[in-house]
DNA sequence: ACGGCTATCTTACGTCGTAAGCGTCACCAC
DNA sequence: GTGGTGACGCTTACGACGTAAGATAGCCGT
């Protein structure tokens, strides 16, 4: 066992000055600290908005302070990302059957995506996995090798169950579904067309598919949703199991 | 049809000037050809290093014409996301079944995304549903529907499509797979742990399934991976079809 | 008391996106 | 021709960014 860091790591303080006050009489710095402080940032004012300048001035800090903590922005970047995982509960293993905690980890690792959207980009932006995420891994791994899979088997129904995630809460984060005019037909003198515009003007001449679910859209990547395709995974692994491949 | 704009305006040029070439000799800009490399520019550089100024430079031009051309950078990276989805070959609505339609369609689009992996980022950041993207989702909710989903599942299916083909090449991009020393055991004073390292060091003890799986790892993402899941979900979508949802 | 360490602040550099304004050319009506 | 018009490129400038380098001030063990 002994992974306390795992959870841990998000509120670590201690390094000089015993367990206390900084000299100036502040709460010294961490990189605990200052990852919760980067997160609850992101979360609010978005990825964008993150600057080391501003991330300092809500430490009540100068910029370069941060530096003696973290390496550098991606360091801080690959680190909230973290601690997003580390939200996921994993049900113990023994809590039931191989598909029900597979469900669980999935719903619970939306849920906390969802909770904090902002960080998305990051996690695709390549290399981020920690040690929160690895717990997760060896769990929904784990369940995937005890329904039966091979290991090789269950290496790809992972990635497949990660790519469903990932790739939701990246659908419901880029849910203001936006359009180019050039689809209406205008055909202007300069080529500044292929501009974007709600999708409620889509020529149903030629979108009708889209236009016919476009209401559907508006309630888009809801929970019902994310189940469905849940669903539609898990039902395709059993399939896989039972050797009825059936292409 | 008349939807000529979704694949010419790649290179979209004349504004003024007749179509030849502007007064001092050069060939004028054109918002086509500012698109053109600046998707070049980040296959070969990396989304990070696009900037306006070194862009113009490609284009032998100071970084404030562009200006003239498109709105802003965001401007620019909305395009050159759709530029890659306009790739994707739609195969033609009657050219066999709706499932071999719709694994065409996945496939190239992750064909499509592989190949310029650099501008994934882009898509996930938001409103970036340019006329390309638009004609692929026609054509695979179109098969969905014909495959006798209704609206509304049609919907969901297409979601799980689209987050399969996303999180997938999300995955491939991030392959430089990393993990933490801190679990390796230690505990050192300060909590400057957690830090990223090869995955190839992990303690067996700790994560079985995951050494388990390493040798996959690997060699991970692959085409044959990308099949395992679209499989997966396709299966499941029949399942879906004949009523045996069976969870 | 004192030297070393550590965490913080200050200053500075190069780069970024882009607002504002200027010059210059092709085009068109007369 | 000639003068107006508008498109297009260039120059300059501003504020914000990430962070390298160095100065400063406080705690510690001795």
């Amino acid at each position: 066992m002994t992974q306390q860091p795992l959870t841990e790591h998000t509120t670590g303080t201690t390094t000089q000055y015993g367990d206390g006050k900084s000299p100036n009489g502040r709460t010294p710095l961490s990189r605990g600290h200052i990852l919760a402080a980067a997160l609850a940032y992101t979360d609010q004012h978005g990825l964008q908005a993150l600057s080391m300048r501003k991330l300092a001035a809500e430490l009540d800090v100068e910029a370069m302070s941060l530096y003696n903590h973290i390496d550098n922005k991606d360091d801080i970047l690959v680190g909230i990302a973290d601690l997003v995982f580390a939200e996921v509960v994993i049900p113990s293993s023994a809590s039931g059957s191989w598909d029900e905690r597979t469900r669980e980890v999935a719903e619970s690792a939306r849920q906390a995506l969802a909770a904090h959207e902002q960080i998305v980009p990051i996690i695709l932006a390549g290399s981020n996995r920690g040690p929160a995420y690895l717990h997760m891994m060896e769990s929904g791994v784990g369940a995937l090798r005890e329904a039966g899979f091979s290991a090789d088997m269950a290496h790809h129904g992972w990635h497949t169950l990660v790519a469903h995630v990932l790739g939701y809460v990246l659908q419901q984060t880029a849910t203001p579904m936006l359009v180019s005019s050039a689809v209406a037909g205008r055909q202007l003198a300069s080529d500044r067309t292929n501009r974007s515009l709600p999708l409620a003007d889509l020529p149903a001449s030629d979108f009708p598919h889209i236009v016919e679910i476009a209401p559907y859209l508006a309630q888009c990547a809801t929970d019902d949703e994310f189940e469905f395709g849940l669903d539609v995974i898990l039902a395709g692994l059993k399939r896989k199991l039972s050797g009825n491949t059936n292409r």
